[in-house]
DNA sequence: AGAGTGTACCGTACATTGTACGGCTCAGGT
DNA sequence: ACCTGAGCCGTACAATGTACGGTACACTCT
């Protein structure tokens, strides 16, 4: 992430790419669609830090520079394949609808497909989401995932922040396994074996001190799960809560009504 | 973040670092403690990314490599950074259960100091967590947190869950805030002004396409808020509703009992 | 068929990054 | 007075995103 500074993505560019057909090859088959499949096929194995510009041209055949005739710069380039990966997250628009359980049904539905895209493409938590969220698929999206919440006596604005709390648990439970897998895999250790390491530095160090409840918690969270963290537990365990929660706000508008 | 890869962290040594006293000077009165100043209000001002080893050098009137003999790599700084901000977020180890509202009033306040520290601090979202999380505030920190949780007839590793749920949360919410002010601080847009720029662009593109709730509550959340999104909104609506959850698996344990 | 033109392609160059390496300098002990 | 080890730092290197300017090809028009 040096040189020229990752350049901020021009948003009215940005759009324009991202409601394109991307199918007009140029006279070596070089493709839109092609540079951003191959972008994420290579972030899928490395992550978005590791990507580069050139690695991305490598693998296509291709000079580095030739990928600037199609995308503007790196910044574009991550907002179409942040919108290209939740393409195919629903089957149709009423798929979460149609789970059984009604709304509680759909919601599971939904986070457990927005689980799995942020499991299969870590690299989404490091796209910076905010104003790109316009693309084809993410529009759709949103709708889709907001239609189990109508009709149920909620005020837009709170089928929004429904929806928004759902997701934000999804993401930021996600966020912490990838890290977590990340982390094993850069520094080689297991948790056991990285436990097993700083151990003895840590009794060292932390005679004289004592935490009584964060030890006890501490160590029954480590030999329940194994690990200092389990995110499958913290989604359901997370989501179970957030939904008793909403289930509440929900039946006091239907009683009103 | 080119260079040589920015080697992760050596566990044990940054735990060594992160309990160790940081006072001593060498012989140009540089201290670990004044590097990790630096570099937090250098971070403070442009985020992690373009935090550079070279800058706080300079800030510090002394040669880059210097650093080196004190902090072994950035990784470890930003583990140091990380528990340094943390330092001060509890006046006492009782400070959160004595709020007023028993359990929940305590929650609300613990949420409240953590929304905090990620607003005066929105570089804490780059850092990777995982296995730094021992540093000495942050095990305090731990502790802090969980004792209003202790007692409640809980077990253990629901105690845990709890706060967790309620942490992610809060990171989450702060992360989306953090990425907004980013965004229009980089673009030099305010909401209103990107929305003009890309709004007859998206008009044209969108033309075909109709998404019926999507568009609804689309318009009525933009309107509500100014905004795309409201992260003060978004926190309060969700921590109430997490803490709602939260009520109903208490009050299940001391029907119980 | 031949000429002209625009666009796709790409080689080179540059600023910026983290840090390895090896040399210099000074404080303190003998 | 000298030696030693630690603090300090100048230089070098590999890697990044992309600006710039040149090259070569697929067309259209005569």
């Amino acid at each position: 992430m040096a040189g020229r500074k990752a350049a901020a993505p021009d948003p009215a560019r940005s759009l324009a790419l991202l409601w394109g057909s991307h199918t007009k090859p140029g006279r070596s088959g070089l493709t839109v669609r092609a540079i951003v499949g191959a972008a994420i096929a290579l972030a899928d194995e490395a992550g978005l830090e590791a990507l580069s510009m050139r690695m991305v041209a490598d693998r296509l055949k291709v000079g580095t520079m030739s990928l600037y005739t199609h995308v503007p710069g790196k910044g574009e380039l991550t907002d179409l394949m942040f919108d290209q990966v939740y393409g195919d997250l629903y089957a149709d628009a009423d798929e979460p609808a149609r789970q059984p359980g009604g709304w509680r049904g759909a919601l599971e539905f939904i986070a457990r497909r927005n689980w799995d895209v942020l499991t299969a493409h870590p690299w989404i938590h490091e796209v910076p989401t905010m104003r790109t969220a316009l693309g084809p698929n993410i529009t759709r999206k949103y709708d889709t995932e907001l239609r189990p919440l109508d009709g149920l006596g909620l005020t837009d604005v709170e089928m929004d922040s429904a929806l928004t709390l759902v997701l934000t648990h999804v993401q930021g439970t996600a966020r912490a396994g990838a890290e977590q897998l990340r982390t094993q895999r850069d520094s080689g250790l297991s948790d056991e074996e990285w436990w097993r390491q700083i151990s003895p530095t840590l009794t060292t160090v932390m005679s004289g001190t004592h935490f009584p409840v964060a030890g006890r918690v501490g160590t029954s969270v480590g030999e329940h799960f194994q690990s200092v963290i389990d995110p499958a537990h913290a989604l359901s365990f997370g989501l179970s809560t957030i939904l008793d929660g909403l289930a509440q706000l929900i039946e006091s508008r239907s009683a009103v009504q």
